[in-house]
DNA sequence: ATTTGCATTTTTGCACCAAGAAAGCCATTG
DNA sequence: CAATGGCTTTCTTGGTGCAAAAATGCAAAT
């Protein structure tokens, strides 16, 4: 019985749970508790944990519900890759945007051309074209069919992205609504200093650029302004799809770490100015010094 | 036989087409050239003219294809409301926006809810609550069922949005890669002057409020930074969704107008730097003046 | 030679059914 | 005896075939 994706995806954030220590051995896991936490209803919840007592993760006491077994790395190596590749597909969106970004697709395609070449059900297919009109790079076209927007692929599109965010972050922050949380504050510093001292050099790239866009992201909020909050997502999610295809300067995150903790810094000292200030020089560096390394795919390159 | 949308969406536009004076009067249609022109292929087109043609807007010729006829008020009348009735349908998008606004759905509901509410297929409320996603206010739970999100409610948003247009759309304007086109600045200056000249008693408001948006857009995309555009584009939709609410003050809009023609001056004579002033002026008037006129709905109102 | 008008092919929308998620209920347990 | 697990029931949604609609091909007419 392949249980459903749904499951599997939880299934694996509680394991993320366990390995984390956010939940100690030993632990009882109330299924309620879980449910809210994850925002669904028990059933899935229960079902995942059926599926982590089956991989000896957890322990199922009868009437008494599951608790965390202790996770030796040896032990959880094999269970881990069972569930953790099924349950993070390889991102049918990504192979899309990928496939277009680099040319292999024609602009215009329809809906059975997709579902052929990438083997999804109609529900899917709308799920990543769905994703992919909200990211701005597709849209419907009137009779049958989708069109993808040309999106500039290139270094281009890295500058224009630093420009606007050049004008926007420190703009943000001088917002007469623009209010200081601690809370906000202490919450990215521990994220800063956690990536800084132990593993900058191990986590997963997709890790780190998603740390570093939450900083920025969760300043920007600060402004009070949905709008500004917005835009940067927005931008974000573009750049994303860029940068996860060029090479990742480790060196590089470790500067722009502490130049995050610099404006962190700036901010708990309620000093707004110079934090703006910092915020667009730390813009501008990243923007000049921006690897120009992409990767290119093997496929053939239209030019 | 009812004709489908796309059909009745067609025979609308090229009635405006004929109506406007773009296709004069007697003129042959190209059913290819029109297809291309709508990026749909022949079918719905032929079908279109065929509605013309039944409701005397078109004259077919047997083997010549279609002509166009006068349009007289008085005739066209009838028939006018006939198709264009039909054809721009309430808009279901904008009734469950109007909903949300007004606290009349809860925050979570399931599909199912949805499509008793509006009367709606899953293809229709699919293509609905894509839009809606699209435009930031709705996102899917994990489980069963939508989650809408806040969207600040009133004048309170109008504020975000000035204070964030009045950022951006100057300083789009002095970007290193903003260049003058003319004839995007005389193809605004033709609609403007239209509006100004002729009939902005007349016009419809959902019509005059586009305009303005889109000489908006049109300058802000002359700066070669499409994030500076899309972003742009972004908090328009958000505020149009607010805005078709509220009255539109005419004799505002007539100041308006005249102060985009004098940004098209500056902008001719190359004065980019005044162009810019400006711009942040009129929009510093806008967000000043703004009309604080919401029209209540009848539903009552919680809170 | 071009374009219409019709025929053919292809694509998508819609209704139905099974899988999956949510919610209710009661026994068990501490 | 309150709280929670385990099971059952109810409801929601995703996947699959047919019909409508759009795209395309082609002979005939101008």
């Amino acid at each position: 019985m392949p249980a459903s994706p749904l499951t599997l995806r939880i299934a694996d954030e509680i394991k993320e749970l366990i390995r984390s220590g956010r939940i100690p051995v030993g632990e009882h896991l109330s299924t309620q508790r879980l449910a809210d936490q994850f925002g669904v209803s028990r059933s899935p919840v229960r079902e995942a944990m059926q599926v982590l007592a089956d991989q000896r993760i957890l322990e199922q006491h009868l009437n008494r519900g599951f608790f965390a077994r202790a996770v030796t790395e040896s032990r959880g190596k094999k269970a881990r890759n069972d569930v953790a590749e099924l349950a993070r597909g390889p991102s049918e969106y990504e192979a899309l945007a990928d496939d277009w970004l680099t040319d292999r697709i024609p602009s215009e395609v329809t809906e059975q051309f997709l579902r052929k070449r990438y083997d999804l059900t109609k529900a899917q297919l709308t799920e990543v074209l769905v994703r992919a009109t909200r990211e701005g790079w597709a849209e419907r076209k009137p009779g049958y069919g989708w069109r993808f927007l040309p999106v500039a692929k290139t270094t281009e599109a890295f500058e224009q992205i630093y420009r606007f965010r050049m004008l926007i972050e420190p703009a943000a922050m001088l917002e007469p609504t623009f209010r200081i949380d601690r809370q906000v504050l202490a919450e990215q510093r521990r994220i800063q200093e956690g990536m800084l001292s132990s593993d900058i050099a191990k986590l997963p790239a997709e890790r780190l650029l998603h740390n570093g866009s939450l900083f920025h992201e969760e300043i920007i909020k600060l402004s009070g302004n949905m709008f500004f909050h917005r835009a940067l997502v927005q931008v974000n999610r573009m750049r994303r799809l860029l940068e996860y295809r060029s090479k990742v300067d480790r060196q590089r995150l470790q500067v722009q770490c502490s130049e995050h903790l610099q404006i962190l810094a700036l901010l708990e000292n309620a000093n707004v100015m110079d934090a703006s200030y910092l915020m667009r020089q730390h813009l501008n560096g990243a923007l000049a010094r921006k690897s120009p390394v992409i990767l290119k795919r093997d496929g053939e390159k239209k030019d």
